[in-house]
DNA sequence: TGTACATCAGTGAACGCGCGTTCACTGATGTAC
DNA sequence: TGTACATCAGTGAACGCGCGTTCACTGATGTAC
């Protein structure tokens, strides 16, 4: 095979790609805390002090993997919201992202949520930035009256909470092993994002029939 | 301090004990992959072959815990909901003593969730039996007319999801982190919880009047 | 185009470490009589 | 109560292993002229 149009084609191609390509197949494959760096070497093929030429140490690849997995992670809830102007739509839409990528590459979500010394600044700024994406769905909601009135953070951390469970559950076993679960992961997903979706417009009906039917904000 | 009145007393006391306490205590310090059975031993004061007279390999000291996890996990939820007859009450209780759990014990939690290599047929028979508590809340919430009618399991999920999805997020610290949310779990937790209930006897209602009035069965 | 030199990526040996596990042992506890 | 023996729990040395990391090296690539 041909050397691609890599710029750095000396010995290896892009060691450091693959590298990380390499530790991302490791983590899915054997989880976390079996990600050595000689372990990855091996897997791609070159000496084990090769990758200290571009990773300083095994925190330095981790690192470097947490923010790939939060710009992704980013990315796939901003594409899910591109073209859904419908609040509600985009709350279901949002929903799903966050669980299918949960289920598609659940060795991010690990790498993400998992690492006990993560670096405190840059995961809570990825993460908030993450986490808007909701606030902004809620938001929307409340101004086109299909979300109750309040602290949009507050609704916000309902929905994190019932879509992160609902996709932790499933990424850590305890759903796909379940007998009347197994299988079931589009089914199971949609009808817990629509009753979510059922659960807010119900609450703000209802607290708009309490306020003698004042249209909402 | 005199020796209790423990049954083994020859040479240590009750190094099984011991061993199993310096063991959830390290995993809840450092986390379940630094659980080492050297460490455990150097812990309690003994050498570290020492815990092998108790425990074949650090997989059964490992099984052991799992165990007492479920057992710990399942007398809380059994605890919260004695002497509740109030079904969304009971629902209340049992989601607020999950979720307490999760809290004050993370050790259990990640033991329980996170080993990768859990025997299945242990891990899925208690896993079950503490799921059902939530499963009979709902029943009862149905047959109370405070839930919707359909499959429970399926109620039963979201139940779960956002309660789990609530403790892990507290547990592994984006809650615990995030300025506004700081400080304030359980005000946090009951509204999430409170706003459940709201939401499934909402839903119940809607259903009934759909149904021209009749009576939950 | 050709040569001399600098840079850079990968090599292979070596280090020290902590781990799980085994083993022959020893000293303390329990038991039969 | 006393003695002989069996059992059992903890000891300390030893094994082999895989890890992270460092180091002097070498050979390939890029660059100045």
């Amino acid at each position: 095979m041909k050397a691609g149009k890599k710029t750095k084609d000396y010995h290896h191609g892009d060691l450091r790609r693959a590298v990380i390509d390499a530790a991302w197949s490791l983590v899915a494959r054997r989880g976390l805390n079996e990600l050595t760096l000689r372990e990855v070497a091996r897997q791609v093929g070159v000496t084990h002090a090769a990758p200290y030429h571009h990773f300083k140490d095994r925190e330095a690849l981790l690192s470097v993997m947490t923010g790939e997995a939060f710009a992704e992670f980013d990315l796939a809830l901003q594409r899910a919201k591109q073209g859904v102007s419908d609040p509600l739509e985009e709350l279901y839409a949002l929903g799903a992202a966050y669980t299918d990528f949960a289920r598609e590459r659940p060795e991010r979500i690990e790498v993400m949520f998992r690492r006990k010394d993560a670096p405190d600044a840059v995961l809570l700024d990825t993460g908030k930035s993450t986490f808007q994406h909701l606030v902004d769905a809620l938001v929307h909601c409340q101004e086109a009256g299909v979300a109750p009135a309040g602290d949009p953070l507050e609704l916000a951390l309902s929905a994190w909470s019932i879509v992160h469970g609902f996709a932790v559950l499933w990424v850590e076993g305890p759903l796909t092993a379940m007998e009347p679960y197994v299988g079931k992961f589009e089914p199971l997903r949609d009808r817990l994002l629509r009753s979510f979706g059922e659960w807010l417009s119900a609450a703000a009906r209802e607290t708009g029939r309490a306020h003698d039917g004042q249209d909402p904000s």
